[in-house]
DNA sequence: ACCCCCTGACTTTTT
DNA sequence: GTCAGGGGGT
């Protein structure tokens, strides 16, 4: 196999198949291109089967994008068995292969946040019933227990307070009640696992045996239960390559630990690292400033990327007066800049922001001047209502010990099914310790038993376990929609929506949800439940084709976070507010963690391929208040003489700048009206 | 059962 | 300033 278009360092990570390898990418480096292609070539040229070389993401995107790439490359059939998928859904694979080794139930259902949430709150802690803060803490902590391999025991045995006292009980009841409700939250498809193949050599040898190649994806971003479950699952002399980059570490927060990347060269003495350095994004003066950036930071593994791209503009910063001035500023920039480009689109603009809430402004500015946009992480499909309750139906017809489910669309569409009932339901279903559908199923046997709740109850239950029934038979997509129908989910929807034509909207997404599941069906998979296991993948949201069309070029101006920016990248990106408590943020600066605020600008900084433009206020109306605001520490640790400043260069008066800016936009205004 | 007003949050989020 | 979600009133 000829190997063009691959540097010195890439041929090297990819030819490197014996023992562990770390490949550290820099932003940019071509890292997907060879993790895709050491696939190929394992395949390929190693005669290594599909079959045995398993790759894992962090993202359902990414792990499509690899699968077909791969396929691409090798062909389809040649590729067929090979495993690219996300940690959680490896991790639910996994389970429903072994659920007999973990005395489950191959009908088990996942919970979302939102599910746990609302489970941890009906743990009965009192004072976390109105403290809407404390029960979100109790959650992340429960979460961060699971993360760090923590059990309840352990948990309660290592508490160093009341609360913790307090917190570590409820986990171990949390962890009850899932098991009665038969159901995993999302860390579990992780913990479980592990813990399995921790335990369990059996089925460790048997896993290691399958795994012939491993590789993982944005490594930074493993926590400790994913660092030991590719720890058990490669076997002391594991053959395995990792790719990550310690710089765009950004998720601390919810329990990545970068460390893990120092860890590795620890807990095999005969790593081999090799750095991906040469960067085939940026221009030179962007990747210096990123470099000079960074190097504030400490580091376990020296990097310094490099490029062979022409060296570019100097990084401008523009100081605005206020946050009304940055984004007409910015927008009218993109639009000229557009008009003035060639075939320039709109998609080649960027706007990055430390929190969700800066995009509003830039939003109604955008509207303002006809700009089409597009902003990245909005609410998605799984969060529509309608979506939720069809899920809850999906999820109570595989497992009717989900009460969660059951809570939910007891009485949607409105079936008289109302609180009181419900409460009545709650107490025998405790009395007897059952699920609440359980109970309406044994009420429904009680003929003695009057009242009108009661035989809403009964009707609800025979429906249910009727369409349950037929759906374990055989054409459960049929029984789906047929289940659709029997609740008049249409007309209930006509009913709570504004207008015909969003009730209608509504309804296709639901008709394009049962599309999902009838593809998801794999009748052929020797899985004991293939309902089961379509609605369970679907919880974790892998919605397979429908990003093809979501992904079409689309001529808009993207804004987003700049966590949801990491491996993208734009022609020309403008990073907003850029002041001190924006980023870094104010909460970083008082828990004294600018470190990983440094790497998120990093990240911010390393998305552009030719010009970058940083833009902050000097005051900003914050909470109805307004405020003066410091340039961000991060502008002045940049490389001063590339930089373009503007305030600094010439500082005009607020009044200039004001008049200024006034006399852009109407010129351009007036440039652009039609 | 529904609606309206008040209160509190304003870091990041995948699965 | 603005929005969501809870509580309380009708």
């Amino acid at each position: 196999m000829s190997l063009p278009q691959l540097n010195e360092k890439q041929r090297e990570a990819l030819l490197a198949t014996q023992g562990p390898i770390l490949v550290l990418a820099g932003a940019g480096s071509g890292k997907t291109s060879v993790i895709t292609r050491k696939m190929v070539y394992l395949i390929k040229e190693k005669d290594i089967p599909a079959r045995n070389i398993v790759a894992v993401t962090f993202t359902n995107k990414a792990a499509r994008e690899m699968k077909q790439r791969v396929s691409k490359l090798a062909g389809a059939k040649a590729t067929q068995g090979l495993t690219v998928s996300t940690f959680h859904n490896f991790g639910l694979n996994f389970i429903r292969r072994e659920y007999k080794k973990l005395r489950m139930k191959s009908n088990f259902t996942i919970f979302d946040d939102q599910d746990s949430l609302a489970l941890i709150k009906d743990l009965g802690f009192k004072e976390a019933e109105s403290d809407k803060q404390l029960l979100f803490r109790l959650q992340q902590q429960i979460s961060a227990w699971k993360n760090e391999l923590i059990l309840p025991e352990q948990a309660y045995n290592q508490a160093k307070d009341q609360e913790q006292l307090i917190f570590a009980k409820v986990y171990e009841k949390y962890a009850r009640s899932m098991k009665a409700y038969n159901a995993v939250d999302f860390d579990d498809l992780i913990l479980i696992p592990t813990l399995l193949l921790r335990d369990d050599p059996e089925v460790r040898e048997k896993w290691q045996n399958k795994i012939r190649y491993l590789l993982v994806d944005e490594y930074q971003d493993t926590n400790t239960s994913q660092y030991e479950l590719i720890k058990h699952l490669v076997g002391q002399f594991g053959h395995f390559t990792v790719v990550g980059d310690d710089d765009q570490s950004i998720y601390s927060w919810r329990g990545a630990r970068p460390e893990n990347l120092d860890q590795l060269a620890k807990d095999y003495p005969h790593l081999q690292v090799i750095k991906l350095e040469q960067n085939y994004r940026s221009y030179g003066r962007i990747l210096k400033a990123a470099n000079v950036l960074i190097d504030n930071n400490p580091h376990a593994f020296v990097k310094k990327l490099w490029s062979d791209k022409p060296y570019g503009d100097p990084l401008r910063v523009v100081t605005c007066p206020n946050e009304d001035a940055e984004a007409e500023k910015v927008v009218t920039e993109i639009i000229s800049r557009k008009v003035r480009t060639k075939n320039g689109r709109y998609s080649d603009f960027a706007i990055l922001y430390r929190g969700n809430h800066q995009s509003k402004i830039f939003e109604r500015t955008l509207i303002a001047n006809n700009v089409p946009y597009k902003i990245s992480g909005s609410t998605s499909f799984f969060a529509r209502s309608e979506i939720k309750d069809i899920m809850a139906y999906l999820r109570l017809l595989t497992n009717p010990d989900d009460d969660n489910a059951f809570l939910r669309i007891a009485n949607t569409p409105r079936r008289g099914i109302g609180p009181t009932t419900l409460e009545q339901l709650g107490t025998y279903a405790q009395i007897r310790h059952i699920s609440l559908f359980a109970a309406c199923h044994e009420i429904g046997l009680e003929q003695h038993l009057q009242g009108k709740g009661l035989d809403n109850v009964r009707r609800f239950s025979d429906l249910v376990s009727r369409a349950a029934d037929n759906a374990e038979r055989g054409d459960s997509v049929g029984v789906i929609h047929d289940l659709v129908a029997r609740i008049g989910y249409h007309s209930w929807l006509h009913e709570t929506s504004s207008t015909p034509k969003a009730a209608e909207f509504r309804w296709n997404n639901i008709q394009e949800l049962l599309g999902w599941v009838e593809k998801g069906i794999d009748d052929n998979s020797n899985d004991p439940n293939p309902f089961a296991a379509a609605v369970a993948n679907l919880m974790l949201r892998d919605m397979l084709d429908r990003n093809e069309k979501e992904e079409e070029e689309s001529n808009e101006v993207q804004l987003m976070t700049l966590h949801a920016a990491k491996g993208l990248e734009f022609n020309h990106v403008y990073l907003v507010g850029m002041e001190e408590e924006f980023l870094p943020h104010k909460s970083s600066i008082e828990n004294d963690d600018i470190e990983e605020e440094r790497r998120l600008a990093y990240v911010g900084i390393t998305r552009a391929q030719r010009t970058l433009t940083f833009t902050l206020c000097k005051k900003r109306s914050k909470y109805g208040e307004v405020m003066t605001c410091e340039p961000s520490r991060f502008l002045e640790e940049l490389p001063q003489d590339d930089l373009d400043w503007d305030a600094k260069r010439k500082p005009l008066t607020e009044e200039e700048q004001e008049q200024l800016a006034t006399d852009n936009i109407s010129m351009l205004k007036s440039l652009f009206a039609d």
